[in-house]
DNA sequence: CCGCCACCTTTACACCGTAAAATACACCCG
DNA sequence: CGGGTGTATTTTACGGTGTAAAGGTGGCGG
């Protein structure tokens, strides 16, 4: 059971993997180089293979594959295909929480603010990986020590739990949702038939003339800074200067 | 190909299905009785099968059992696994359209405020499918003549494109993640593992509070009438008066 | 009566997640 | 040096999947 405690082998990562064909020439060179896996490689090589693959074409043998080992290998480290995408969920939380750490303890609305692009990065750095955090819920160690970072600088701030709950809830639901139709419009299936509905359909394509990739930023933009407006103005938030 | 056309079989749903074994007391009865498939029948049995059994196990083979006929029948009507569940996207999708057809072309805000609770319904009467909604594009006949109507009621109040494009997407935005979270905490796996968690971090425990599902509702409510108001006070969006 | 055609079944293939057992290797103890 | 122990990995196997291809079957218009 080493590998589902903490402690790492000492040799980590041999470096050109997917060889596995060559043989170590030290002594009782039976057997071709073993994969030498760990949590960390097989859940960054996971990531890797679904930004490649996408996420409906990843499978624990192609995963295997890719890491020069038999796709069982796999289940010695992770006792699931669901667990090992739970962790690549971590992996990818990992940036988000990075821009929260080591924080000056003022200015909630600019952590949050910072935390929704962050966010919202990920969807574009993992446009195929991404769906995986709008469905599942983040319960791992890694993620609930974010929100501990995230919510302790709104206490220190004076903001009343009830007001963090309510916006922190508000801001994440926007984020994920924003970046989810994005994806969905910008690498979804680029249908032929979507310029004849549009030409019945004149409405619709005056409209979506405005959701156009060059529009978005600023689209989410306006819908973040309407919420961190509402909340630099709420009641419980910030003891009472706020700029203007 | 009579099937891909419009044009639905005159004598559709034989009631018992799944009895499949019976036979016509008709002359030349020597197979069992037909399944009798339509779009329609197939569609509303996908969603229902996905309803009890949930996505991750719902397969065209499973749905054939309860169509009373072999998987591949099911091809005959829809191309692929993946069509079959844009069509039954599609079919949720009518309820939320239903709230905007035949609306008196006055309170825009009104149709979306709506629009957007519909929308949060589908997540509560069809937790398990509702993740279909999130990510995939809606590019259907249906879905257009839905936003047709709907953009079409906001151009009859005056309210220029661009502001329709933007409150669109964002109120769209954050409805699809708030019911994405409210599912995943909701029917989320029931980890054991969590009230360990909780206890250690306790800001998170303390926030998590205000995020109980009795608490679900205002929250939703919250994030919404923040973002409709602001429509309400945007240059561009209804003429001059506006309740106060 | 025949042949077409809509509808459905049969068969087949490659691939999937993963339980169970076998196997290989590093190491410690005698 | 020899064997046991435990960690890491492969092998084998099973039941399931989506769907291509081909084969039936029955009703209907000629």
């Amino acid at each position: 059971m080493t590998a589902r405690s903490k402690t790492t082998t000492t040799r980590t990562r041999t470096a050109p993997r997917k060889v596995a064909a060559v043989r170590t020439k030290t002594r009782t060179a039976r057997r071709a180089a073993p994969p030498g896996l760990s949590h960390d490689v097989i859940r960054i090589a996971a990531l890797a293979l679904i930004d490649e693959d996408g996420l409906a074409d990843f499978s624990t043998r192609k995963l295997g594959r890719v890491l020069g080992c038999e796709a069982m290998a796999i289940y010695w480290y992770y006792p699931s295909k669901e667990a090992l995408l739970d962790a690549v969920v971590d992996q990818l939380m990992m940036r988000v929480a990075a821009v929260v750490s080591g924080r000056a303890p003022i200015d909630w609305i600019g952590a949050l603010r910072d935390v929704a692009h962050a966010y919202r990065g990920l969807a574009h750095d993992h446009p195929k990986a991404f769906p995986l955090l709008a469905t599942r819920r983040f319960a791992s160690e890694s993620t609930y020590a974010f929100l501990e970072e995230l919510f302790e600088l709104a206490r220190r701030q004076g903001i009343e739990d009830r007001i963090t709950a309510r916006f922190y809830r508000v801001v994440s639901s926007y984020c994920s949702g924003f970046a989810l139709n994005e994806l969905a419009t910008l690498h979804g299936p680029k249908d032929p038939g979507i310029a004849a509905l549009r030409r019945r359909y004149t409405r619709v394509a005056a409209v979506s003339a405005w959701l156009e990739p060059r529009h978005l930023d600023e689209t989410f933009e306006f819908g973040l800074e309407l919420q961190l407006a509402a909340l630099a103005g709420a009641p419980g938030a910030a003891p009472m200067e706020q700029r203007r």
